[in-house]
DNA sequence: GGAAGGCCTGAGAGCGCTCCCACAGCTGGT
DNA sequence: ACCAGCTGTGGGAGCGCTCTCAGGCCTTCC
């Protein structure tokens, strides 16, 4: 019985099913006050048809739409450079599947609209994961103050009062770092990541606790970085003029490596035998130069899976959200150190 | 006057403003049938209340989802790694602000909710973008024969009758290899892509053409690569295995341009004195190796882009839609040739 | 001055669904 | 045998919106 019908309705199911609306909803829903009997001929009818429920018009009575919006409010090139967007999108997919939950992509939209973001959530989206590199985000505040629930993809600068999921980067870094102490090295420079921005600050946090341990060194071998190859080329230049001797660099970013690769090139020192390198993000570019790329690998993929597992929990029930969830991160050793 | 009223409705909007819910309507939706000063009153009342028409009834009564779908049917790394994944999605954002439609994203679902894809998205979205790399996707068929517009990213290996959005993999492959033989290489080889993806045989057929033009060698210098690293390192070792003379390398995408650089290092070739080497895509790896990777750069922000405008025109009118909407690439030197 | 036509408006139906409520048919306790 | 209680069912209202239709008012033309 091929139907060329579009769309058929619960009512035609229940007429074919010989129940009433009402009960043909129960099957749908999963209701489990319905008989066995009742229950196999809805399920029969709804095959037959090619059943499926029409989603606004549940949307409209339930006051729900069933579909999150992954919101990204800035168009940092950090958050598109690869692995992060892709991969933090395949992770809430997959842990979307089998939810009849769809995803809705909002990028930065113009400031404007940003004004009316508030209310278009709260009519379009039962839930939002947020992607947002920086501190004063206002739509983090919206959010925060707001009805609906929200996740933030990375622990925010200050504390607010949505849960958030994120990499371990201060132990990412502390490995790094304690690799390199294990590897013999005394003189152990960073460049870190800009310090608006969590990521930059936990990364440097661990590489300070890693250092303070080993007590190589009690100078501080600190450069700052926006996380591109340019300004991890202009620091570690930096470095090796203000600190000649360095035996190692540990870049919070792998394109900041990239950059320092390219400057101690340029400074004629040797990686790794005169300085070793470390990169953090395990990124496609760790495995592309010369030598490849020690690195720490974070599993963004996870982190998205891990948000809309905090997000259902959020949506479903009145169990407590964990505040914080922290994913561990673990270091990929090449050549370059 | 701040309102603690979650959601004003139309009633409410049309009762502050003196007029019916129809009129109120006809201002929210644009009808030219209304008075100034009907216009004028409801839309201050509009502003005073906040409102913002609920979607979901909206779409019962209209039909329409005010949606439109992003499906990507296969996680093929190429489409999710660095550049395209992410640069679609921003293409395709940057379209679709200003409009009201919002974008679902659809990942490669199992494959028995594949089989309900095709009802799903008739219920949900208005149209669909459609990426997928590989030819025998029966979902494509399925949207050619069905009755909701869609779009695909890059031309399918066989004609079908959906409208597709591409770069010009052949134009960038000859732009590249002409680019060589302009630099006086005599001996051009390629290491292709698959040749079950239409990127794959059309980048090959660019790279044949201008062969062919120059007419520098009636050999056939072609290896097949899967656009991986790994395989670019072989085809490469290959083609020096079988044609120790050869002066210049084509890969088929950067990646594999990595590989080659790397076999081409471990032979003991100089780049870019004893082979100019030439990639495809401008990923970021291609600043990252030494020497940088000349390559063709695609606009894939605008295939996002363009792709959502053939869709709209699909959507709205009964104009005309092209059937293939080509962009133009262009070749970025560097210092591997 | 009256009919004809224009413009704007409001009443009302209904999109497909969920959920409240009432009630039919059983069981089981007294 | 009677009432309580329980299970499964259907009727019906109504979610917020759009859109058709009828009609009121005002202009315009004969």
């Amino acid at each position: 019985m091929t139907e060329n019908d579009p769309r058929p309705t619960l009512e035609e199911v229940a007429a074919l099913a010989g129940t009433s609306r009402a009960t043909a909803s129960r099957v749908v829903n999963q209701s489990p006050k319905v008989s066995p009997s009742a229950r196999a001929a809805v399920e029969r009818a709804i095959n037959e048809l090619g059943y499926a429920p029409n989603r606004a018009a549940r949307s409209l009575v339930t006051r729900r739409s069933d579909s999150i919006g992954l919101v990204v409010a800035e168009s940092e090139e950090r958050i598109f450079g690869e692995p992060f967007f892709a991969s933090l999108v395949r992770g809430v997919s997959d842990a979307l599947a089998g939810t009849d939950m769809q995803l809705v992509l909002l990028l930065n939209r113009s400031d404007q609209e940003r004004s009316r973001v508030q209310r278009f959530l709260s009519t379009h989206v039962d839930g939002v994961l947020l992607v947002s590199a920086h501190a004063e985000e206002p739509l983090l505040h919206q959010l925060a103050d707001g009805p609906i629930p929200a996740i933030l993809a990375g622990r925010p600068l200050r504390p607010t009062s949505l849960p958030y999921v994120d990499v371990d980067n201060v132990s990412g870094a502390y490995q790094a770092v304690r690799h390199l102490v294990d590897g013999g090295r005394q003189r152990i420079a960073t460049i870190a990541g800009p310090q608006d921005m969590a990521v930059g600050v936990d990364r440097l946090a661990g590489y300070r606790t890693a250092v303070d341990e080993a007590a190589t060194s009690d100078e501080d071998l600190v450069v700052v970085g926006d996380f591109s190859t340019g300004s991890g080329e202009r620091g570690a230049q930096e470095l090796l003029e203000r600190h000649p001797d360095i035996d190692a660099i540990f870049a919070a970013s792998d394109l900041m490596a990239v950059g320092a690769l390219q400057a101690l090139e340029r400074a004629g020192r040797k990686v790794p035998a005169d300085v070793a390198v470390v990169g953090f993000d395990d990124s496609v570019v760790a495995t592309t130069t010369r030598p490849q790329l020690t690195s720490v690998h974070q599993p963004i993929s996870d982190m998205g899976r891990q948000m809309i597992l905090r997000l259902r929990e959020a949506l479903e029930g009145p169990t407590l959200v964990p505040s914080a969830t922290v994913l561990p991160t673990n270091l990929v050793r090449r050549g370059s150190s």
